[in-house]
DNA sequence: AACTATTTATAAGA
DNA sequence: TTCTTATAAATAGTT
């Protein structure tokens, strides 16, 4: 009968992995939906990535809403202009895309690093209040900039050819 | 006295710019804050991104959790070196770190489009349930592809010089 | 910014 | 797995 929840979320790993996953799961879909709301209430743009362990693909935000409509015209439209021999357009299109997707990919995989690098300099440039003093030597720090700048680099430079 | 929420929220634009503001700041707290329960808890990335109209930056999350005690550590190692004439070395950080951050930002302006690509190529390749048949057409969608495609290499472009 | 009635999220059990 | 429900958490409208 007792369905109670009645301990205060403990905000630390959950070891356990069924219930681990189970929170993953729920907690994930209520973040996308949080971030839907946000963006519907406040009409401004918002994006949540999640890197998800469970599945090949990371969750991204926005996907459905935005994009369906736009894939389902793509979609249908194929679908006719193929019964109508006209499938030429399409596959150009398609072709373009490949190339395209290639790109992105390899594009994708620095989204993270970039992201994290460019937090790092704005909050140099813009300093705010300091708190703790641990983790990483001023080396360190270096280091890591420039392991992923390399890295960032080298697969920018990989989409040039 | 009465502070009732009476009404459910309705999920539509908030036209009021007092309440529309009020709204972004509570439910932005709350977004970044799920974010980091669920990354605590499952023990995964995760990172949200809200472009907010009201400031210049827009919001990232992760960034004090992660990047602050890095940061933190930096600038008072800065302080300390400089007291003792070391400067030479955090200035040679701050260079490359100076020159990383104007390829970092213009790679910024890039990240948003090729996410919404992204989805776009993923969702073609793995075609969800077809649902509303609307708003833009083919021709419209291969024009935006390639615009986009056109912006985003312009950038990378200019990063290699 | 603080308050609180109410809605919403959610942990654990079924 | 999905559903249920007791409780925790978020939050809209006020002050």
């Amino acid at each position: 009968m007792a369905r109670v929840p009645r301990k205060k979320v403990q905000l630390a790993y959950i070891t356990d992995e069924r219930a681990r996953k189970a929170t993953f799961k729920r907690r994930k879909q209520s973040l996308m939906k949080k971030a839907s709301e946000l963006s519907t209430l406040c009409g401004i743009d918002a994006c949540a990535i999640i890197y998800n362990p469970y599945e090949e693909q990371h969750e991204v935000w926005p996907s459905n809403e935005e994009i369906q409509p736009i894939l389902s015209r793509f979609h249908n439209l194929s679908e006719m202009e193929k019964g109508k021999n006209k499938v030429d357009d399409v596959r150009f299109v398609q072709l373009r895309i490949d190339k395209a997707k290639n790109q992105l990919q390899k594009l994708c995989k620095v989204v993270r690093e970039q992201e994290i690098i460019n937090v790092m300099f704005e909050s140099l440039v813009w300093p705010g209040t300091v708190q703790n003093l641990n983790l990483v030597d001023l080396n360190d720090l270096g280091l890591i900039i420039q392991q992923r700048l390399k890295q960032i680099n080298h697969v920018l430079g990989s989409l040039d050819n």
